[in-house]
DNA sequence: AACTATTTATAAGA
DNA sequence: TTCTTATAAATAGTT
């Protein structure tokens, strides 16, 4: 189509050869836009002129990663390396974790048992009763825990109160810094301190008298 | 180029369509192969029909790969780079699920509980609680109908049995053969036939005598 | 899947 | 590069 037949092989000139590049790339690109419209098709085109230059049309209705992806799954080849690939993989392999976990959280829940064998029924009521009795334990720790610290807390509290009526009468020079240092004490933290450390000063607004 | 002059939208009818489709797709693969070799240059061309069959054209002196790897060094977009990242936070967020069942299933077990609060020991213990009454329905469920088939099954037994008895002095002519032959059910298969089906032969070891 | 009248692409020249 | 134009090639409509 021009005004003689050409052979298809390599041009060998140069400047030639730069031309057609020109002039074909654009008309297979004009062509590609026209089929896409015309078929209502998708069509992608890489080209790489031979001086290393890149020229490219895409379908306006994709983009070029969403079409190789298409590609790739619809050929089967893949087109991208090994690290695609075992990111895949993983996720094939954690998704399949993850299925045989939720089925087996499930389970325990008691749901979807109806299908099981009575062996597997055994053997799940079994891992049940064992968490059952960990929790227990674990909750009667805890409750031990907290009752061994209450009662020695009490004790300790008991103590200190004794002691205090005890030294009261005999420091009375300190009596009335203490004093107020508790009063202060007293207001800023009463809520956190049990009842029998409450002390009433005995000489309130000591200064204002 | 041909009969008539057509706009370039959408051909409606179908089949022309689909004509149009697979004669300027050849013409543009044509094309690439031509521009390919007078212009010493790569191609590749990936087409999807709008039915999504795909048609492909890349030049012979590379791949898809080795091509697309070269645009998206030179042209700087990343054409899977997203869909690295995309399969990569996919992998993030299964981990996690996987993670929190993972937790849920110790706890189930009754592992890795000493540091949890009473509150939560509480909500677990009733879930698994749930799940052993679940359990024992399910199983309960089995045998109940394990029982009901067992006590029919043993129901026909006892009235084969009977007929049995009834019959056999009737039929004396095959006696000795069926005789015989639950001779031999009996010691091959002794242990799967229940009690009232066990027959003493009345003559053992016939061809002995 | 052919045919062919036309349109379109383009080789060579300017 | 771009325009021009003769000619090759592609293809729309038809069979």
């Amino acid at each position: 189509m021009g005004r003689g037949k050409i052979e298809i092989k390599r041009i060998e000139n140069s400047s030639n050869r730069q031309v057609t590049f020109s002039k074909r790339k654009n008309g297979i690109i004009k062509k590609a836009r026209e089929i896409s419209v015309l078929c209502d098709c998708t069509v992608s085109i890489i080209i790489f002129s031979s001086s290393g230059k890149h020229f490219e049309f895409c379908s306006p209705s994709t983009t070029l990663p969403a079409l190789l992806e298409k590609y790739q799954n619809n050929s089967g080849k893949k087109l991208w390396d090994a690290k695609h690939e075992s990111l895949s993989a993983e996720i094939e392999r954690i998704r399949k974790e993850n299925d045989n976990m939720q089925i087996e959280l499930r389970h325990l829940r008691g749901e979807d048992i109806n299908s099981l064998q009575p062996q597997e029924l055994i053997a799940i009521e079994a891992s049940l009763e064992t968490g059952v009795e960990a929790v227990r334990a674990a909750r009667m720790r805890i409750w031990e825990e907290l009752k061994k610290r209450t009662s020695r807390l009490e004790k300790e509290h008991n103590e200190l109160c004794f002691k205090w009526q005890k030294q009261m009468p005999i420091d009375a020079t300190n009596l009335r810094e203490m004093d107020l240092s508790y009063y202060q004490l007293d207001r800023e933290f009463a809520p956190q301190i049990p009842m029998a450390f409450r002390v009433q000063p005995s000489h309130p607004n000591l200064q204002d008298n």
